[in-house]
DNA sequence: CCATTACGATACGGACCGGTACCGTAATGT
DNA sequence: ACATTACGGTACCGGTCCGTATCGTAATGG
């Protein structure tokens, strides 16, 4: 919505065009005060406005409301995806894993993806559209990689692969997101990833079948 | 505060005593809007009494403000601990999971771990509450469960408890509190601690002596 | 019986908000 | 030049909210 539809609908673009340095200001606006700790609550049309230097109306010009505004916040402060170095299953999971321990640390990011998920059961509509945007294709791309490495010997095949997902991204998603005591040290990822892979067992333990079948 | 102030100041309890059922009305007004799907934002104090049936005074007169009284509302929606089996250490995480899943199931439970997280950031002190009451006690269980379990040999001793625990808290984690779409299907418990104690390499994949040292 | 406190209800003032409607002005195309 | 649209600013209406106060009534203890 709104950014992409002016331009497609019909555009002589008769009178003044809109300035597209409003339309930045709005949205810096909201990060702005999003970054300051505001609570997503309290983030009225009329205070991001005031805080934007900008008149209601200019906001009403191009969104319905506060969530399509909010959409399209996200939408900007997503960082474009890194490239994964497709060395190996490993190296890969491990950049992928970095990519949330940096969103983690990033404050702008950080707090985009604390305030959608404050939102995620009050207003579907936003996390639909994070996760639309944002989410998916994250855990397609760590799917695809999983599927790849079973393929590759890398990994065991007889597990489903959503929960081996999960059980990579879980431990870290749990500190980035719900624990904000939590720290993100350097390597984490690493250590999560090569843990995973050895093992929680102690090295000479046998696994409780049948040790050489 | 509130419940556990009063008796101890001083009670020669002159007048009217206060309505037990009231305090219960209150309270249980709160969980009837938030189960309702109410967005934790827009509980008003105007509407939590309206909902209970219940003055405004009668509120203000026993919590100082919206956070003191959802304070109370987390610790009375806490259902108690249950016991672990103390068999072995799988089946303890097993057992510790397993409360995690009814949680993301149980309508009541999850509202509260919804609200409560998406507070965290706007109000620390919900959350300081929260965690202290519930995840804290929780956290240091399982750590303990950890702990014996590398001493008994169920368990490898060469990696950081609080990882570990993550490790096995995550997934289930993310699933419950994070992604409302996702399912919680029976046994996912067993299938989580199973698979990460034996890990995540194919079966006659060798053990990579030293992974990235 | 009386002082005291709690109760539901109602009212109040001050604040903010949403959404719309205007200003006077600025920036376009024709 | 002219119509058109956007701009910031301001005002407006109807609504909700907070927090306090004040009703008349109810439930205690002394």
């Amino acid at each position: 919505m709104s950014l992409a539809d002016k331009p497609k609908t019909d555009a002589p673009a008769r009178g003044r065009p809109r300035s597209e340095a409003v339309e930045r200001a709005i949205i810096e606006g909201v990060m702005k005060l999003l970054e300051d700790g505001v609570p997503l609550a309290e983030l009225s049309i009329e205070r991001i406005a005031r805080t934007a230097g900008v008149g209601k109306a200019a906001i009403y010009r191009r969104w319905r409301g506060k969530e399509e505004l909010f959409v399209d916040v996200v939408r900007a402060a997503e960082p474009p995806d890194e490239e994964l170095p497709g060395t190996s299953m490993r190296d890969d999971l491990v950049a992928l894993l970095e990519t949330l321990r940096q969103r983690g640390l990033v404050s702008r990011s950080s707090v985009i993806l604390h305030s959608v998920h404050a939102q995620m059961k009050s207003s579907p509509r936003i996390w639909e559209a994070y996760n639309k945007l944002v989410v998916a294709p994250r855990r397609r791309l760590g799917i695809e990689v999983l599927r790849r490495g079973q393929r590759n010997g890398e990994l065991r095949a007889d597990v489903d692969v959503e929960l081996l997902n999960d059980l990579f991204v879980g431990p870290m998603l749990v500190r980035a997101v719900m624990r904000p005591d939590a720290d993100l040290p350097d390597g984490l990822s690493e250590r999560i990833v090569d843990t995973l892979l050895e093992g929680l067992r102690p090295a000479g333990s046998p696994p409780v079948s049948s040790p050489a079948e």
